[in-house]
DNA sequence: CCGACTTTGTGCATACGTTCACAAGCGGTA
DNA sequence: TACCGCTTGTGAACGTATGCACAAAGTCGG
């Protein structure tokens, strides 16, 4: 389904690129590391830090420098060289791409454990993304007050949240609802929905999805666990294997 | 660092390559589809279903056949030409690659919101992830129950990580605690950590850290729809743009 | 004003992940 | 048994992301 990607642009870009065709331009991934080190930028300028290096900054945010300033080239060159960059500088580019100048409204759905968690959260962590509407089928909820909004009844999500112009979804139900609540949202208008139900939802492909799937990343962790068993195993049973390299960290007990 | 990732496997593999040193091949992004496949072909057992193509097992994950294929290839050759998959067969072996053929001891540590939220998982999605240990500096929680575990003060967190052989810690306290408590795990031992905290953590590389990041997730989503909005200027005020290609979506309402 | 030193920005090579396309292999049928 | 249609498994092409290494461009001291 949709066919539309990359329409070319690699070879053949003749004209000058405004500064909104950029935003295409970045790759996911980096996207995703924007957002970390606007998070360490920002703490930064807190703590009245207002000149960083690529070195500095990639430490703080675990990366390495060249992928740091690659990252940062994507939204334009606004170091100086043989100094670094401006934070604040920095931080405003950084808000501006990720599209941070303006609030984005969100609605939560399913006000079980995590529901309240997240909309005890208040905003939203970084602020910028305040928690607009609340949704649960349960009426005994419904109208009752968490983190100070009122629970709507999922029946009236499409009006509620084209009243308060819900930009941001979020799904907190059980398994078996997220895909009807996806549906319901979708229709109300709500382009970007973030999942926490393990659950693969089906979009029309205008709407984004990000997922955070507890079971997967538990699995990803014990995938790890096992393959550092295996390893051990080899290590201790044949293999010629690595041996001593110069690591500093290699004290690495081993539970029989 | 850690120069070690592929040494030289992919051009010269003369021996058999062993059930074991399979795992260290498996791409990280698979592994994490490989979880997908594994929740999806357990609902499909749940429903009496014993056998599926690459096709109908790929569209209900939400990813290409092809994809789906290579990422079971990387497991072992499982399926039957002219046929499909066995569900159950499947299933065990992406249980028995991804090591959830044990269990895995988790501990949560800040019993906030989320905290609470996590130890009532009860258990956690999918099973195989007993959380057995939970904690706390706050002195009025330590002792009593959530979720059917008592919580422990965060100064025994090694005694007791040690004791209930924990192979996960879930790091769900406020952002300035995360990088003493982190380091507090690993000192105990644990070599797996799931961090809800938005913060970068400093970690030796035998540690393996995934972090679930609320305010990421977020700006990734408010990138996107910056990025639409963008787009919907260029459309609208003058570029001569992608026009009709007989897509069936494009509805596309946006706000003025 | 110049030269030494520092740090950015980026072209290029490499590694990684995805997708295509098709041979290999299996079940069913005559 | 020989054929036919279907689906897997995978080699090879492609595209994207990462890391290196260095020229470009700035500051600072003399």
């Amino acid at each position: 389904m949709a066919s539309q990607r990359g329409e070319g642009e690699t070879t053949t870009t003749p004209a000058e690129p405004a500064d909104r065709e950029r935003a295409r331009a970045i790759p996911e991934a980096a996207v995703a590391r924007l957002a970390v080190y606007l998070r360490v930028l920002s703490g930064m300028a807190d703590q009245g830090v207002t000149a960083v290096s690529s070195e500095e900054l990639s430490q703080a945010a675990g990366v390495n420098a060249a992928k740091l300033r690659k990252d940062l080239s994507y939204i334009g060159s606004y170091g100086t060289r043989g100094v670094g960059y401006d934070v604040e500088v920095l931080v405003s580019h950084i808000e501006r791409i990720l599209g941070l100048t303006r609030n984005h409204s969100v609605a939560v759905v399913g006000i079980g454990n995590l529901g309240h968690a997240l909309a005890n959260y208040g905003g939203f962590p970084g602020r910028g993304f305040p928690v607009t509407a609340l949704f649960d089928v349960d009426p005994d909820l419904v109208g009752i007050p968490v983190g100070g909004i009122p629970v709507s009844h999922i029946d009236d999500i499409t009006a509620v949240c084209l009243e308060r112009e819900v930009s941001i979804g979020v799904i907190a139900t059980p398994p078996p609802a997220a895909q009807s609540v996806c549906d319901r949202l979708v229709s109300a208008g709500v382009q970007c929905i973030l999942n926490f139900a393990p659950v693969v939802l089906q979009v029309p492909d205008n709407v984004e999805v990000r997922k955070v799937d507890l079971a997967v990343e538990m699995q990803i962790l014990s995938f790890h666990v096992a393959r550092r068993a295996d390893e051990a195993l080899h290590v201790s049973s044949g293999g010629v294997s690595i041996g001593s390299n110069g690591l500093g960290v290699d004290g690495m007990v081993i539970r029989p």
